[in-house]
DNA sequence: ACCTGAACACCGTTCAAGT
DNA sequence: ACCTGAACACCGTTCAAGT
């Protein structure tokens, strides 16, 4: 049911059906013809409004980014609130899991600086000197970014009819029958592998950040 | 010029192939048509060794990370050799910047786990209780593949016929031009931005991580 | 068993033509 | 200024037919 067309096309609103488009059916279902269709015109009325399907997959990515960066509580210690930072940013990866390749791709685009000030902030309370206040923040937001990106592939790569609890099962089952000599590490984290929850792990990350920090600029 | 077929088409020599093309053209570049081309073969033969592209990209992916991880030296302590696995995959990454998407979304392929022996071996090496190997390791590797890709996709980011330089500068410029309050903080890094080596940056994540592993579990 | 290459069902993007 | 929708130049993938 192709929905009627109720306001005149507008970059919002294109942005806002592919997000819904991306949601429901992942980077590969977001096409300029599906998209048109939904919005009840034809593919060429999309380009008045954006460049190409790279800039949309940015505008798209930025909207969801900035959304959850809002939901961000402005009270708490540094330490919690950079955890509050980062778990805002895992939860909308997990929700939207087609933004993960835009985050470690798209590197730095309008989103990013939001998430840059939002950290940077608890980093200057962290009692980091000035010098090292860069090198510090683009630290934390690598590893927020990649670590949620790669939990998302993780989910994502499940095929259809395939659990969480069945894939990570096989694994663990993989790396235990590794050779011994060759893979004595990996062979004996199969079941912490098996058992292991991601967003703990995700934290766990942020905790050793922390406590690096703490020990490289202990507070007076 | 097309190469004459020497030896018969084989999945080596498939893959091979792509990561020349890959190298040259990128991502994009990389059609089973100027593949099949260079391979002095039909576009058809390439599905009698290789299921898809995917597992194409992954092939090529695994083979880049192996001869990284190979180059590992086998001795000094193991901060230092942790620091070597990561430069390691760093440089395979500013080599190949086309495996970033694939680290970071291919998620615990087959180069995954020589990757997590390399780490895991360095994990129990500072002393990290049993218990943690696994949340340890998992951390590490992803801050290193997670970082990895981000710089990758920076340094991609630029247009041809702007410099690195060119490009740092003017995302400095702009954030040094951001509203005083809302960006309080980001205005102020906008130098050491411009000024920051990628490879130094990365490094300093690791010693950050290191530094909070040492302090969460002090040796005796 | 392995390769050929035409054909299929798509894509993103453009652009003359309309309003 | 904004939209239409046919058309262009591609893709990945399949498959009957060959050797």
């Amino acid at each position: 049911m192709a929905p009627r067309r109720s306001e005149s096309l507008s970059r919002e609103r294109i942005v806002a059906a592919a997000i819904e488009v991306l949601d429901a059916a992942g980077e590969g279902g977001l096409t300029f013809r599906v998209l048109s269709e939904r919005l009840a015109t034809g593919p060429g009325a999309i380009y008045w409004h954006v460049a190409n399907k790279g800039e949309l997959l940015g505008a798209a990515t930025d909207a969801v980014v900035l959304a959850a960066l809002e939901e961000e509580p402005a009270s708490g210690s540094p330490q919690d609130r950079v955890r509050a930072v980062a778990l805002g940013l895992f939860d909308a990866v997990d929700d939207h899991p087609w933004i993960a390749a835009q985050l470690s791709a798209g590197a730095w685009q309008a989103g990013t600086p939001r998430i840059v000030e939002a950290v940077g902030r608890q980093v200057r309370a962290l009692g980091v000197p000035q010098r090292d206040w860069f090198v510090t923040t683009t630290v934390l937001v690598q590893y927020v970014l990649g670590a949620a990106a790669q939990n998302a592939a993780n989910a994502q790569a499940a095929r259809p009819g395939t659990s969480r609890e069945e894939m990570l099962d096989a694994m663990a089952t993989r790396w235990e029958e590794l050779g011994p000599d060759e893979w004595s590490f990996t062979r004996t984290i199969g079941d912490q592998m098996r058992d292991h929850d991601d967003r703990e792990q995700f934290l766990a990350g942020i905790d050793i950040a922390l406590a690096g920090i703490a020990a490289l600029y202990p507070p007076p």
